[in-house]
DNA sequence: TGGCTAATTTAGGCATGGCTAAATCCAGGC
DNA sequence: GCCTGGATTTAGCCATGCCTAAATTAGCCA
């Protein structure tokens, strides 16, 4: 990662990444690699902090939807502000409260209790050929208004589409067969992943409902 | 309130409540009104505000105990953390996940949503006077040793005791009658708050068990 | 009323994590 | 091999909330 690339995703000045990065190699463990003017990795020890922090994450939102009954485009705000609050032994008390479990209401991977890194996503909407079926697998969490979109067209983890055009549009219809073709929008297709129904392990499995939680959360 | 009342209370030096006074009077609304080297006092703002920190707390500790399974001497340090980022509507959802309680584990009022202002606590232990029969109300909640003490006494809040002695120790019966006899060491007895029966509106409900939780969160 | 002591406030610092502006670096084009 | 422009780093500020040390205030007693 260049310095500029962390400014943009973190929608901070250049100047501040440095500052920061020049700490994070300076502690102890390091948690990066720095290697001036030229860029910075994570170590392991940066990984592991970074995992824990996503583990946190995601289950904060998978708690907020299943147990308090937020809909899916409203949890990452309060899990953000929650997660750097949250103390080890809370995280796993939530994990055990969850059942331990392996996704977060938008499809991400819940890194485990030890930290190990989570593959690579799965492949964008728009990265489908013509033709090809796939189960969608993931969303990013951090846009309400794409997640709200996704629920209004039906489009949820586990739910299996066929791509009927990729061009202009990506074109695609829901669900097994015959069902009526819908129109994605670009910047949904390029924020939506899918995989190859063999791979996925969601098939089938549609999410008892992601946006709104109309049964109310589950311990009422 | 006086500054070093605060400054002893928060464990800050003088000086720094007092530029913190000067901020809060400042702010719009002002939280306090403050008289210069005279002292300060909550606004109707302020005390509203207060009011939502402390129903927030209380709302998290119970929540920890209830459904997450942690023991009433551990609720207090991670509810402290959280209760500055939880957002107004989690506070609300929390509220009616653990059906709108009225108190938390450790037997404190928990401000409605009106944030109505909350009585003031029943009569320290310490106070009573010998021949007494009152029922347990409240324990500091901010000393886990003191918690795991209590607990260990069978000292819950709910719980019915008569003073045998006040001088020079406190001595004391638990439950109706016939029962072993108590010395309760000063420390506590200074913390612990009691209500005569006819006042309290938890005599006969030992609280499902205050200490560790041995039958798990609720909702697994 | 003067003065003394304790309480309080002011003045000036420190660390955090952001900022701007100015200096520096470096890679690609000539 | 230079030179130039974008990327990066440095230098120097700001606000927060805490600190210490010094000045000030207030209340009490003679």
């Amino acid at each position: 990662m260049t310095t500029s690339q962390l400014a943009d995703r973190l929608a901070v000045r250049p100047a501040s990444v440095t500052a920061m990065l020049q700490k994070l190699a300076a502690a102890e463990p390091p948690l990066v690699e720095y290697h001036k003017s030229r860029g910075a990795r994570l170590t392991e020890a940066g990984q592991r902090a970074a995992l824990a922090v996503v583990r946190c994450h995601r289950l904060l939102e998978l708690f907020l939807h299943e147990k308090l009954g937020y809909a899916w485009d409203e949890v990452h705000d309060e899990a953000d502000r929650l997660e750097h609050v949250v103390g080890p032994a809370m995280v796993e008390r939530l994990a055990a409260a969850l059942g331990h479990p392996a996704r977060d209401p938008h499809g991400h991977a819940i890194p485990d209790a030890d930290l190990t890194p989570i593959g690579p996503a799965a492949t964008l909407l728009s990265a489908l050929p013509a033709g090809c079926t796939a189960v969608i697998d993931q969303a990013r969490d951090d846009d309400p208004a794409l997640l709200r979109q996704m629920a209004a067209l039906g489009l949820l983890p586990g739910i299996t589409l066929t791509v009927l055009a990729e061009a202009p549009a990506t074109r695609v219809t829901l669900g097994a067969r015959g069902a009526t073709p819908l129109e994605l929008p670009a910047d949904l297709v390029a924020r939506v992943a899918a995989e190859p129904p063999e791979f996925s392990t969601l098939t089938n499995r549609p999410s008892k409902t992601m946006p709104a939680s109309p049964f109310g959360p589950s311990f009422f």
